[in-house]
DNA sequence: AAGGTTATGTAATTTATTTTCCTTATCGGC
DNA sequence: GCCGATAAGGAAAATAAATTACATAACCTT
């Protein structure tokens, strides 16, 4: 377990001393990682080697160990600890925002389950046909991006945002078809329908959703992807950079099965697109 | 200046000894951030007093500081410091993509302009009209997310990836229109044309690029997103996580802006979609 | 309330880091 | 190629930091 679970088990017993200190270290990361055991002995009211037991508690070996532990984590994940605060001024929000992004990646990391994402991209790069659903808004950018990713790489792929058409798709699949759906709820009834048309119609799918999901439970190969849900209805959801590095992932696992393949198609769009630009040759692929 | 840039600053003078440190520390992180600096001085093969030197010139205070300084930096961006390796195995696509993801998000954070956001977020929110234009792939996802994130705001907002469109859009504009334009080049040769054509109609613009771009020379508000590339030609540029999290910031100002007006919308559109799942009303917005 | 258990502090000890001072290498000018 | 200046580097002493050992206090448990 790492210390980033560690500090915020709810479980862990924590005894009077502990608990003050593990507030006061989740309070103010940057003076905790940057003190002395006795400087954070004195703002937490403790002894040193109180604090050094702490650190031990935790699972590290030493306070030196522990704040290097802490200063990895700064980026990754600790302001989300801190109760959902209202988030008022710019900096705030921006704060919030790319904090809960970065963590959310944080998290996909950690979870994500590797032989899956490998099925995945074999099924993906032996089809002769892919067919990209996802619907909803947040899963549509998803599917789209599948389709925008793996043309590229000369695959032959239709995304929809459409789940009506996602049947008529299904009803027109070959036996080499493959299909990915997302959702991020994995409760959609319409989708769930279309994965059983596409079982009834032998097609493989790959679905991208929450783990246990009806959606999860219908797919030949599924990536689940669990991840908290913000509670702020303002704002969009941050699992959607979780679901846009998983297709990243894809693609690229997809591209690196036949680089020869991948490259040639790749320079052949790259040399249309610097031609309708100022001729500059760093150009993105495709803005 | 940051420990990672002076780590690889090439300008920096260095000795003979600091040459080899520097190499050392970039080739294992891990094994500095957990060493003593006595450990550190040996497997360098200089003095304790080196290294203490060594840290000094970088810009830390001490040894202490370096280390917490460097174990900050792991996540972000350590990986730009070696030369692009294969990533071949499922596991060092995912890390690759991740850390990158999370570095650029890191980059935007240190160099969002907070009061061009505000400007943004203004006029969005004082918009009769809004149009995003966007295209080419990358761009065009900014472009939808734009108007998914703000029609549920309220905002009367129109995308398109088709910059023919974006010119008929600019004809078509009253003068309370406001467009919105994403190009992470900011130099497509059409897109300069839209923007010409929006100030001849006096329509007020607002940019997501490159700084210095001519995109950006011809915007009303630029909000500058300047971030290293990977040169990996297979690897769909990272560079979309910061402009998503530009977009949801923006969006979350513009709902910030009237939290009562937006709060309506809100309820009203997820009162549709959970009558549409299974009634579970712990849903997303939007899946 | 006695007995055990756990939590915490004090002081001693150990370990780690930095400073001071001295030596050695390097470089430019003659 | 030698001299002097300057910077780099190391050894050892000094300092600072962290941990251990031990003592004490709080807290259960029955």
């Amino acid at each position: 377990m790492d210390l980033f679970h560690a500090l915020t088990d709810e479980e862990r017993s924590r005894s009077r001393l502990d608990a003050k200190i593990t507030a006061l270290v989740l309070d103010d990361v940057d003076f905790v990682t940057g003190s002395t055991i006795n400087e954070l002995a004195e703002r937490a009211g403790v002894s040193p080697p109180t604090i050094t037991r702490f650190c031990r508690r935790l699972g590290c070996v030493s306070f030196a160990d522990f704040k290097v532990q802490l200063a990895r984590m700064t980026y990754v994940g600790l302001r989300y600890l801190k109760p959902e605060l209202p988030t008022t001024t710019v900096s705030e929000v921006i704060d919030d925002i790319v904090v809960k992004a970065q963590d959310t990646l944080f998290s996909l990391h950690n979870q994500l389950d590797h032989d899956r994402l490998e099925d995945a991209a074999r099924l993906l790069r032996g089809a002769g046909f892919i067919q990209a659903v996802g619907a909803g808004g947040n899963s549509s950018m998803i599917a789209n991006e599948i389709q925008n990713r793996l043309f590229r790489l000369g695959c032959h792929v239709q995304s929809t945002n459409d789940k009506a058409m996602a049947v008529m798709l299904a009803a027109a699949a070959t036996p080499d078809t493959v299909a990915i759906v997302s959702s991020m709820t994995g409760r959609d009834v319409e989708l769930v329908r279309c994965l059983d048309l596409y079982r009834h119609h032998n097609v493989l799918t790959i679905a991208l959703t929450q783990s246990g999901s009806p959606v999860a439970e219908r797919a030949s190969v599924v990536i689940p992807i669990d991840l908290p849900e913000g509670v702020n209805i303002y704002r969009p959801t941050s699992t959607r950079y979780a679901y846009l590095a998983v297709i990243d992932i894809l693609a690229n696992l997809v591209a690196y099965a036949d680089r020869q393949k991948s490259l040639q198609y790749l320079r052949r769009i790259k040399e249309e697109l610097v031609s309708n630009r100022d001729g500059d040759d760093r150009q993105l692929l495709g803005d």
